[in-house]
DNA sequence: GATTCGATCCTAGCATTGCTAGACAATCGA
DNA sequence: TCGATTGTCTAGCAATGCTAGGATCGAATC
């Protein structure tokens, strides 16, 4: 009993390091850096002790997005937590939202853009990402305005944040006016 | 002098077979099937011939980016020259830039989201990635509102509206409310 | 018309990728 | 101490982007 309790703790220990060292990997040389050789060396395992916790490559990044959304939950929560009155509650959201993207763009990508083999928008949708979308709607629900659903709400001005976390790191957008844009989105989206 | 010039126009024959080949593949089976095996197949040539032409697969993707951005400026302006009035302008500009993300997903991953080697943003931009943006300008300019400047205001509608596209492409936004998120958008961020 | 020479193209190969089969070793229960 | 199970590694597969080198074809010259 104690023996097996022992290397199930081990083995949950070796997993965590694994995705813990997948993100690291990732934040530093992005994703491309990220082999399944160049992991299992960094790990100090060969190969196949991946596979003997992960599908593939693509649970691991669905792992480091889990890990991830409850960390950008966290931080739009401790954002909008401290903001006065909905408006400076919505504007606060929106910086959260950006800085994380801008701060953490290899786990933004496992989250938004990558494969990670999760479900999205759908019942069986993982606890941490419907969180995730739970704290953006705390804050954006209350501005909403009559006769629009807060859920439809919350999907749109979340995309048009990601439409701008996006474009900017792929350098499609200018970075410098990126406040004056979600001056602009609050100002306009926001019903206060 | 005549040889030469009937093998330039062949020469410039194969680069558009190879453009178009690449693009056919990419919208039937998506990028990942774009291998430059499969390509070069298809073009019944050698795989190096593909390389006389382009540095590599990034440019490949980049000239299939240059066209495609040319077309969704038509489609653009074809669907705004049609609408009565700014309002109405700026709703079929957004409905005619989803349909065209929705129809030709593989074309606008190539133009917004894989890396073809352009410039954007950028005093060297090409071109067609120019006057696409310069499409949308035209109808959104014009709503963008007192103290606004028209290039921002663009900037930002048009984020929200890849955030849109993309979120929904990618399964993380259900596909049904697409036509409320856009009215939503068009309501609040278009001032008439 | 034969010959040389340069452009053009293809075969073959490299290093890297994700993933897996099968051999090997360590560990646990008897 | 032995047998079996569990765990791990070595080695390898097919596929990827890309390139070096030689073969071949055609065009200009004598």
């Amino acid at each position: 009993m104690s023996v097996q309790e022992r290397k199930d703790r081990e083995r949950a220990s070796r997993e965590r390091l694994i995705v813990a060292t997948a993100r690291e990997l990732a934040e530093q040389q992005g994703w491309d850096a990220v082999t399944t050789r160049r992991l299992a060396e960094r790990i100090e395992y060969s190969q196949p002790v991946l596979y003997s916790h992960f599908r593939g490559k693509r649970e691991i990044i669905g792992a480091v997005a889990l890990q991830g959304a409850a960390e950008m939950a966290a931080a739009v929560r401790a954002a909008t937590a401290a903001a006065d009155g909905p408006r400076e509650r919505v504007a606060a959201l929106a910086r959260a939202y950006l800085d994380f993207a801008e701060r953490h763009p290899a786990v933004y990508d496992a989250i938004f853009q990558l494969d990670g083999g999760l479900a999205y928008a759908h019942e069986d949708t993982p606890e941490p990402l419907k969180d995730a979308f739970a704290a953006l709607m705390e804050s954006l629900g209350e501005v909403a305005g009559d006769g629009v659903e807060p859920g439809l709400f919350t999907e749109t001005f979340w995309a048009s944040l990601h439409g701008l976390a996006t474009l900017t790191r792929a350098g499609r957008l200018p970075p410098e006016n990126t406040e004056p844009r979600v001056e602009l989105l609050v100002d306009r989206l926001a019903v206060v």
